[in-house]
DNA sequence: CCAGGGGTGAAAATACCTTTCATGGGTGAG
DNA sequence: CTCACCCATGAAAGGTATTTTCACCCCTGG
């Protein structure tokens, strides 16, 4: 990507409607370049020629018009109504969980896959929110009879992990990428030859040089209301869900009986149906 | 209207996308009819040139796309290869946000929030995956100066039910809305006089006889691989959010020095920035 | 300071869209 | 039934937008 090709994927990207109304030539004199260069940028975005970038961003704008605020949701202020919180914040997750898809590895995300469907041990280290997304992954894979552990505790963590070996897989969740608590047993695990997998934010992070497999979440912008973990929650979850329907899909054979018998045993803690 | 204009102004109106994609000459041959018809047509229908109506086809096709594929993602196959169960599963828990965020009662969270705000002391309640749920708003809750606890232990639940009384507010997670595990504790908070608020996918189940206010959850279909915990998780969460912004909106005097007191205890538990 | 490579835009070439115009079919009056 | 007129229609010309080519020049590294 050039210099005077960036300032053409600029003026696309700030204004996808306007730009859509324009020509090559049209284009070319507002960002101040030549009509070449904007042919030449529209083939770097992916597409065969402008004409079909300018189809696209066509319907581009006409999607985020009729979605209206999405893509630029304004940040939830202290004097919004509920009803607008609710509207923001549904919009924003999703947003969050598009962004997420969008940018997750899927041959990273495929070998750990792999690993958790024949490992002889999961750990899954994180701390605080990440902790319950953790939790939340264990419950899973023990429904479908995998060995899984969660601890919430980094002492628990770290002597957990000192047990894994060659076979075995570590997970590290942590958002920042930097979190003391979570790397250290997921190094623990690493160099006693587990498999290592890091979710987190932050590909660039600490935590990814002990990671086999880094699966990277969305970082969304926060906003003084919404904490970062709300965003990261999400797209961990999100990350977390994909992983295990991907091992249950390898593991079908096992896992649909298993499935099914975890939800019997629950019946009989519900009440009879009333109405 | 002439009866060739008809024949490509029906090709347009059937197929849209396909129509955006073709060049005049396309759509007249298509349609058995010549470029000069076309382009009338598009006259017609109020666009000044072939042009200008492709780019609106283009956005239309787009629209309905975004609008209109979502509801009606397949379910996620055993032999779906990860790409498409990481774009499905994202798809669908979008579609849950969006669903959960328009079927949300705002008078009823606005009650819940008020509760919140000033209460003595805050139990949520929830067994398996809402359990993860109960605790993430917990640690939410605490952040702002809250006291809030989310027993995972059923017995330590009513023990702890029990305590409460006029001015406390209990909540109970339930996606069923007929666990009894979750029912207990919150009546008997109900019957103590506290104010109970119900989480549940069911606002016509059981939970709610002893609630005072009910936010109801998006009852998403699931499917065999992807158990309902899964979505019900994912609209939890979002009503959970929602709870929590509200009553930091409500407090914001105090709650906003606490959450930077928060962040500011975290941040030498993270190593230094390496890079 | 020079040589090489690559980014860049002017201009030619092409594809696409628009307009014009001749044709033919249909319709109503004679 | 026939004729004349009108208008829908498509072929082809004309014009505009897009694409390609190519030479220039800047920038970098030696």
């Amino acid at each position: 990507m050039t210099r005077s090709m960036q300032r053409v994927a600029e003026a696309v990207a700030a204004d996808p409607a306007g730009c859509a109304a324009l020509t090559v030539t049209g284009l070319a004199e507002r960002t101040g370049t030549s009509e070449a260069t904007v042919v030449r940028t529209a083939r770097v975005l992916g597409y065969p020629g402008y004409r079909d970038l300018r189809l696209a961003l066509a319907g581009l704008a006409a999607q985020q018009q009729s979605g209206g605020a999405p893509a630029v949701t304004a940040d939830i202020a202290v004097d919004d109504p509920l009803a607008e919180v609710v509207a923001k914040l549904a919009q924003e997750e999703q947003q969050c969980l598009a962004d997420t898809a969008a940018g997750l590895d899927t041959s990273q995300l495929d070998a750990a896959v792999a690993a958790l469907a024949t490992a002889r041990r999961i750990d899954v280290y994180g701390i605080g929110a990440s902790n319950l997304v953790g939790q939340d992954l264990v419950q899973k894979l023990l429904r479908i009879g995998l060995i899984a552990h969660a601890p919430g505790d980094p002492h628990l963590a770290v002597t957990n992990a000192v047990q894994l070996r060659a076979g075995d897989v570590a997970i590290a969740i942590t958002h920042s990428g930097r979190t003391d608590d979570v790397i250290e047993p997921l190094r623990a695990a690493f160099d006693r030859g587990a498999t290592t997998v890091a979710i987190t934010g932050r590909p660039d992070a600490e935590v990814t040089q002990y990671a086999d497999h880094v699966l990277t979440t969305s970082t969304a912008r926060e906003s003084e209301l919404r904490p970062a973990a709300m965003s990261s929650r999400t797209s961990q979850l999100l990350v977390v869900d994909c992983l295990f329907i991907g091992v249950a899909q390898r593991t079908y054979e096992s896992a649909a009986p298993a499935l099914s018998d975890s939800y019997q045993a629950l019946a009989h803690r519900h009440s009879p149906r009333h109405s």
